[in-house]
DNA sequence: ACCCAACCCTACATGAACGTAAGGGTTGCA
DNA sequence: TGCAACCCTTACGTTCATGTAGGGTTGGGT
């Protein structure tokens, strides 16, 4: 039998499993890697894409901004400038603009949620009166 | 000068009005037209869209649908279902039918409200990570 | 009656974020 | 070696929304 769940090969994820644990479609993860926020780790000689699990944290996280309506492009600055900034390696003035650029995101993803907040607070007033029509007052 | 903001004209606004007031924009408004979503009461000679007020509040309706994630066409569907239960002239049996829909619409509104609520807590603890690591803890 | 600024119209195009199908390799257990 | 479960690339399709070009409509002002 091979392998049903793609089970973990050594420490690597087939694309299969990955998508399976975030919750996203192939397809997603694919594009996403298009899109330049994440490659593989590497790849099987037959080309098959390889993941390490720190990777399937950072989709998860791609997942959780989705909610908020950032853009795949905004997503890879954020990601971008998380890891330039914990980059221990890298240049002081680097991280610093890094950082500054994480500030902003940060900033904006509260302004964010507070709108999600207000729009949640909206559904759960319609859902709340679409019961009520259900129930028809007549 | 020729009425700047385009005001009420007789009972009836024109799709500038109707779209400052919804906060959606014109284009978006055409585009909801275009999938069925609601027609201007009626046009002027000249082709000009014309509004209710009634309308003004359907759109307003569908504004707050959207963060729900219904498609354009459950929209439509639950609109129509709206319409239907409220309309006493229709027959009991569509009416019956109508409630019925929207009871099912109520019931899927509210499982997307708790996801979406579950969504703005990740989302709210992500803002939080954020800010965290962009005031930097080298 | 004519002008013109503020509005509006249709139609085609673009864009983001995937979905989906086609045609075809890769892996690895038996 | 065979084959079932996976995976790959390519490429066109879809949905929601918005951009834009080219061109009418309205209605007060003069």
């Amino acid at each position: 039998m091979p392998d049903t769940a793609s089970e973990t090969t050594g420490d690597l994820l087939q694309i299969g499993e990955v998508a399976d644990r975030v919750g996203l479609s192939l397809r997603t993860v694919r594009y996403y890697e298009e899109q330049g926020l994440l490659a593989p780790q590497s790849r099987t000689t037959g080309g098959f894409r390889l993941y390490a699990t720190e990777q399937v944290d950072r989709l998860a996280l791609i997942k959780q901004m989705k909610p908020l309506g950032f853009t795949v492009q905004e997503m890879r600055e954020l990601l971008d400038a998380r890891d330039t900034a914990r980059d221990t390696s890298a240049p002081a003035k680097a991280r610093a603009s890094a950082r500054r650029q994480l500030a902003d995101y940060a900033i904006s993803a509260a302004e964010r949620c507070d709108k999600l907040r207000r729009q949640l607070q909206q559904a759960e007033g319609l859902a709340d009166e679409l019961r009520a029509e259900s129930r028809g007052s007549t």
